[in-house]
DNA sequence: GCGATTTGGGAAAAGGTTTTCTCAAAGGAG
DNA sequence: CTCCTTTGAGAAAACCTTTTCCCAAATCGC
């Protein structure tokens, strides 16, 4: 802790620089800015007056003038924050080099509450908004069409002709998928989520199509929900019953892909409770990659991640350029994911 | 979604107001602020005008001349969140109502970021800085004293002479070993996570100091790591080794205090494998109340939540307080946790 | 009916910066 | 030595709102 005990540096304003330097407001700002014409002696002069004085420049001031706040609105309902926070780290780190600040707005689904922070935002003249949610298949709880400012949407459900980015969750799927294949598994099942979201179809049915490509037999998706528990019960479905594949004999999966990593948890304990090993008579892998659970499960565990700290990058840095004026055609950008492999789904055989 | 389709509604500044109620500025601004003198018919009428046109004060020369932005900072280096995001949220939503809103910025642990943070809110004249981190005895990698503004310190490492918001984890573990107390239990045993954390020592005191109080037996607490594995591994010692108690043959522990719900959990999993039942056998009780985890658990885990939401809110409304001009007392506050008691302890006695 | 007070409202400064104009001095061409 | 161009720097407007001060008209007291 340095401790100088300086008591209050008061702020010092472009006009006391130019008094100190014996020059016009008008010339020391063009000399700070790089701007205007002088002898190269009188802006250095003036550069290390304030310099020594610590000018800062008064943000609010410059905004007011140049109608460009340098701030952005990032709007989430996601308060228990699982997807938002790397989606909201990403979208910062993105903007912050640019000199940008961020206004966090948690909206939980209150309407009330949304259309209190956009309008403390909008009144607060930020240059954009990122919305973003905990599904991508559902809207805020506000309408943020013809705002005046530019709007990006995130990881959540965005207006017809909006710019929007969200993860493949499909091409995300086929890598899950796809791996187990190349390690040599034949019987992948697939448990995932509930009816009511669309990444529940839309990775069910990558699922199918590899597994058809490769002439696979396919099971069909045991949709549940998104708990441990139903990992427990799922494995329940698929192991005690009469097998649902025709051959004899090795009916039982050898490989279960899951639709989040708790499912994959309470897939994991639920087989090693009835004595299957992990990975070597089942693989498994799960989704979002969710480290902190990934990683406490025995054995770690293989898992998509949705890159969401990228998507929240190239989210924050294509509303820069809209705000900065740049066109971008609307439609919505699909991220790829990555799998990030442990020890749950098995080596390659070659090592 | 509603779509009026207007393409950009233009901002509309006092001056068109006052035009448009025929009026010069000056008027028209005291009309809307209840400020000045003039006949109640001529202030409805720019009152009538200002709705009409749906005119809202731009927000950047208000904070000009008001040297009050209404916006503060929040600094975090919790990047993973679990602590900050209750904590984010309660302060947002004490501020909101205020009409303040919230930069936040996430510094990981490095310098350079939280410098350029600071710079940059600085630069933007927030009113006050909220400092978070992810450890109460650890100081965010930026020295934020002497900064002109107020700053407090909410779960983090506060600067001598500041005002700081932090947890009472002494007052968490009396709650949880004096329910287990209450519950009847006796031989309770504390598995916790490394020396190099505070809180680690103090929530230890705390179950020395309850069960000494209350005659009972105090084992040594086994320090290890925050994780799963080592509440696995924390039963073997406790129910492996030779019993650490002198008495015959209920020397095992009948309840485990543990220091955070991952612990828990492990120690819960651990307890099943080897045929004990939990509550019945052994009562386990968690620290953090991370929701998830605790609900995930089989039982359901009983938990000692830190309130941090709260603890939030109290650090947003002492800011504002403190930026209002309201003079407050340097020193440590240490806000109350909460027992939320699920499964994993048993029933009292009564019913 | 005249001076003193109240009333209703406007002019202008302030907040800190940027940018456009303007202008005097200096330099160059002839 | 005069005219034109360049150079260096300042004055002022602009951004938008709030607040202080001021002034004219109306009201009041007598």
């Amino acid at each position: 802790m340095s401790s100088d005990a300086s008591p209050a540096p008061a702020p010092v304003t472009l006009r006391e620089v130019a008094a100190s330097a014996g020059v016009s407001v008008a010339t020391a700002s063009k000399a700070l800015n790089g701007q205007g014409r002088m002898t190269a002696e009188t802006r250095e002069r003036i550069r290390e007056t304030a310099r020594r004085l610590g000018f800062r420049p008064n943000s609010l001031a410059q905004s007011l003038l140049r109608r460009r706040s340098f701030t952005v609105g990032l709007l989430t309902n996601d308060t228990y924050g699982r997807f938002s926070l790397p989606l909201m780290s990403g979208v910062s780190d993105a903007l912050v080099d640019a000199g940008v600040s961020v206004f966090l707005c948690n909206v939980e689904d209150d309407t009330r509450l949304a259309q209190l922070h956009v309008e403390a935002m909008l009144d607060k003249r930020v240059d954009g908004i990122i919305a973003t949610g905990k599904r991508i298949d559902r809207h805020l709880p506000v309408d943020l069409a013809n705002l005046r400012i530019p709007v990006i949407y995130a990881f959540t459900q965005p207006d017809p002709g909006a710019i929007a980015f969200v993860s493949d969750d499909s091409g995300g799927a086929r890598l899950a998928v796809e791996h187990f294949c190349r390690l040599g598994r034949k019987r992948i099942a697939h448990v995932t989520g509930p009816a009511s979201f669309a990444v529940v179809h839309e990775r069910a049915q990558a699922y199918r199509d590899v597994l058809t490509e490769k002439g696979l037999p396919v099971m069909e998706p045991l949709l549940g929900s998104w708990s441990e528990a139903w990992g427990h019960e799922a494995v329940k479905k698929l192991f005690d019953g009469q097998g649902k594949l025709s051959k004899t004999g090795s009916e039982k999966p050898d490989a279960v892909f899951c639709g989040n990593d708790q499912i994959a948890r309470g897939v994991i304990d639920a087989l090693r409770e009835r004595g299957l090993g992990v990975p070597d008579d089942v693989g498994v892998i799960g989704f979002d990659n969710w480290q902190i659970v990934a990683e406490a499960t025995r054995p770690p565990l293989t898992s998509v991640d949705m890159n969401l700290a990228a998507l929240g990058r190239e989210a924050g840095l294509t509303l820069l350029s809209l705000v900065g004026g740049q066109p971008a055609a609307p439609g919505i950008r699909k991220l790829p994911c990555r799998l990030v492999v442990r020890q749950s789904c098995g080596r390659p055989p070659d090592g």
